[in-house]
RNA sequence: UCCUUCUUAGCUCAGUUGGUUAGAGCAUCUGACUGUUAAUCAGAGGGUCGCUGGUUCAAGUCCAGCAGAGGGAGCCA
C-alpha cells in the first residue's frame, strides 16, 4: 500500500488544486502536486496543506500516519514540494468542503526548516522584498500576481474587442527627444576604452547601432506613426525611467500600456480612458474575487468597496482652471501655494480626489508651460489638451492629450523649447503628409495594479522590482 | 536628490536617567496528544545589538561618519 520508491508511483493526470476544490468527490483517485504550506498533527494522523499557486485555497491532504515511511514523513515541511496521489473524499473536517486520503507520496524537494526563510505565520512585505525568488510562494504574491495576470489579459482583451491592434514600439530608440526622463544608455563600447574622436569626445559612430541609444522612456511617439496608418493601436511593453525616484509610486522598469487613435479628439479620449478603466476594474470583480477578498482581508478593507464605486461613479471631468479655483476657494492649507500657472502637487490633486469630489478625476486644459511640446494647443494660446486621470489613493494613473496635428504649430513649440530636430524628422513628418486629429495616453501599469489590488508599495505589486540601487534577482 | 524615522535571535518586536549574565511572542528542535485549521500543551537550543570610529570607570543605550530600509516630497506612469 505504501510506496516511496519513484518508479512504483502509479502515474495519475494531475489536477490543479482550483479544479480539484470544486470536483465532486465521488471517490475517485486523483493527483496534486505543490508545495506545503503547513503540516500539522499527531502519531496516527497528519494534515497537510498543499498550494500550487493555481487558486489562494490549498487542498487538505490527510496522512495515515502509520502507512507511511517516517523519513519521508519528516521530510515533508513548510516548503517543501511533493506529489499526492490519494482519493478525493468529503472532508471530515470544518473548513473545507473536500480533501484528499493519501495513498502515495512522492518527494520532489525538500526545504530545510532551519534555513528556508518562508514561515507558516505573515512575514512583513519590506522581508519578503529581501526574498524576491521566494514570495511568489505566499498567498499575498499569489494574489498579487494572478491578478496581474488577469489584468494583463483584460487589457489585450478590451483593445482587440475595441478594434484596436497591438503595435510593439521598440525597446532600444536612438531619440533622446520623448522628454519623459533620464534615460538608461544602451552601448556595446567598453567603458574602460571608448573608442574617442579627436576632440576627446566619445565616438558613438563605432558604437553597435552608429550612434548613442537608450532604453525607452515612452512608446508614443512610435504609437503615433501606428495610429496614422491604422487608426486605433496600443501598446503594451516594458518602458525604463532613470531618475533616482525613491516612493512608493516609482519604479526604474515599469509596464505601461499607451493607446493612441486617429480621429480621436480630447473628449473622446477621456470617454476611452474612463471606459477602459472600469472594464479592467470590472473585470478584476469579476475573475479574481477570491484573491481580491483576502486582499481586502488583510490589507485593505475598503478595497472591494472601492473597486465597485468607481464603477459606479462617472468620473468629473474638470478643466485645470477650474481645479485652481476649487484648490483658492478651499479652506485647506497647502504647503505648495495655489496660483494659476502653477503645476499641480500630489497635496492639490489628493485634495481635488479624495477630499473634494470623492471619486476619479480627469483634469484638462493645462497650461502649455508645464506640460509636453507634442500636446494640441487651445486657441486661447494659453493652455494645451492634456489629460491626467487621478485616482484616489495613488493619484496620476493615465496622463495623455490630443496631439497637436498641425505641422506648423507643433514646428514651433520643438523649437521654442530647442528639441532637436534632426531626431524628429520623422515625427514631424507625419504632420506634413496626411496628418489627421489624433489622440492617446499612457497608463501605468502597475500603478492600476495598485489600485486594483489595494497594495501599498509599487515594488510589492511586480515580480521583480527594479530600482535604484537594486536589481536583484 | 531633499526631509524624517528606523536597523537588537530565523521572523516581528521590547529593552527605563548609560550599570554587572540582553528579553518576549512566533518559527526551529525534542517530547505529549486518534481529525487538525497560522492546531494545542511541555521543554530545549538560538545574539559580533547594521558597520567603523569616538566620549566614558562602564555603551544595545550618548556623539560622528558610512551602509541599508520605511514614511513623506520632487520627477512621473
Amino acid at each position: 500500500m505504501h510506496k516511496f520508491n519513484l518508479s512504483q508511483m502509479e502515474k495519475i493526470k494531475q489536477t490543479k488544486v482550483k479544479a480539484m476544490l470544486i470536483t465532486k468527490p465521488i471517490g475517485s483517485i486523483v493527483n496534486v502536486k505543490g508545495w506545503v504550506r503547513t503540516k500539522r498533527g499527531n502519531k496516527n494522523v497528519a494534515f497537510i496543506a498543499l498550494n500550487d499557486g493555481s487558486v489562494i485555497h490549498n487542498i487538505q491532504i490527510v496522512v495515515d500516519v502509520l502507512n507511511f515511511d517516517e523519513e519521508t514523513l519528516r521530510l515533508i515541511t513548510t516548503g517543501s514540494c511533493i506529489s499526492v496521489n490519494g482519493l478525493l473524499v468529503e472532508s471530515q473536517g470544518q473548513g473545507q468542503t473536500v480533501e484528499i486520503q493519501a495513498k502515495e507520496i512522492e518527494l520532489y524537494g525538500t526545504a530545510d526548516p532551519e534555513t528556508y526563510p518562508l514561515q507558516k505565520k505573515g512575514h512583513s512585505l519590506e522581508f519578503l522584498r529581501e526574498i524576491a525568488h521566494l514570495r511568489p510562494r505566499t498567498n499575498t504574491f499569489g494574489a498579487v500576481l494572478r491578478i496581474r495576470h488577469a489584468m494583463a489579459f483584460a487589457i489585450h482583451k478590451y483593445f482587440n474587442d475595441n478594434g484596436f491592434y497591438y503595435l510593439h514600439a521598440p525597446i532600444i530608440t536612438g531619440s533622446d527627444a520623448e522628454g519623459a526622463g533620464a534615460m538608461f544608455r544602451v552601448t556595446t563600447l567598453d567603458p574602460k576604452l571608448p573608442p574617442l574622436k579627436e576632440d576627446g569626445a566619445i565616438d558613438y559612430e563605432q558604437d553597435f547601432f552608429g550612434k548613442p541609444t537608450n532604453l525607452t522612456v515612452s512608446g508614443q511617439l512610435e504609437g503615433e506613426l501606428g495610429a496614422l496608418a491604422l487608426s486605433l493601436v496600443y501598446t503594451f511593453g516594458p518602458t525604463f525611467r532613470a531618475e533616482n525616484s525613491n516612493t512608493a509610486r516609482h519604479l526604474a522598469e515599469f509596464w505601461m500600456i499607451e493607446p493612441e487613435m486617429a480621429f480621436y479628439d480630447i473628449n473622446d479620449n477621456m470617454d476611452l480612458a474612463e471606459d477602459c478603466l472600469k472594464y479592467f476594474i470590472c473585470y478584476a470583480l469579476d475573475n479574481c474575487y477570491d484573491d481580491l477578498e483576502f486582499l481586502n482581508k488583510m490589507y485593505d478593507n475598503g478595497l472591494i468597496e472601492r473597486l465597485k464605486s468607481i464603477i459606479d461613479n462617472t468620473f468629473v471631468r474638470l478643466s485645470y482652471t477650474e481645479a485652481i479655483t476649487i484648490l483658492e476657494n478651499s479652506q485647506n492649507k497647502f504647503e505648495f501655494p495655489v496660483k494659476w500657472g502653477i503645476d499641480l502637487q500630489s497635496e492639490h490633486e489628493r485634495y481635488l480626489v479624495e477630499k473634494h469630489f470623492k471619486k476619479p478625476v480627469i483634469l484638462t486644459g493645462y497650461p502649455k508651460e508645464i506640460k509636453a511640446f507634442y500636446m494640441k494647443q487651445n486657441e486661447d494660446g494659453k493652455t494645451v489638451r492634456a489629460m491626467d486621470v487621478l485616482f484616489p489613493q495613488i493619484g496620476e494613473v493615465i496622463g495623455g492629450s490630443q496631439r497637436e496635428e498641425n505641422y506648423d504649430k507643433l514646428y514651433s513649440r520643438v523649437k521654442e523649447l530647442n528639441i532637436p530636430e534632426k531626431d524628429l524628422w520623422w515625427y514631424l513628418d507625419t504632420r506634413k503628409y496626411g496628418t489627421a486629429p489624433h489622440s492617446g495616453f499612457g497608463l501605468g501599469f502597475e500603478r492600476l495594479i495598485l489600485f486594483v489590488t489595494g497594495m501599498g508599495n509599487i515594488r510589492d505589486v511586480i515580480p521583480f522590482p527594479r530600482t535604484p540601487q537594486n536589481a536583484e534577482f
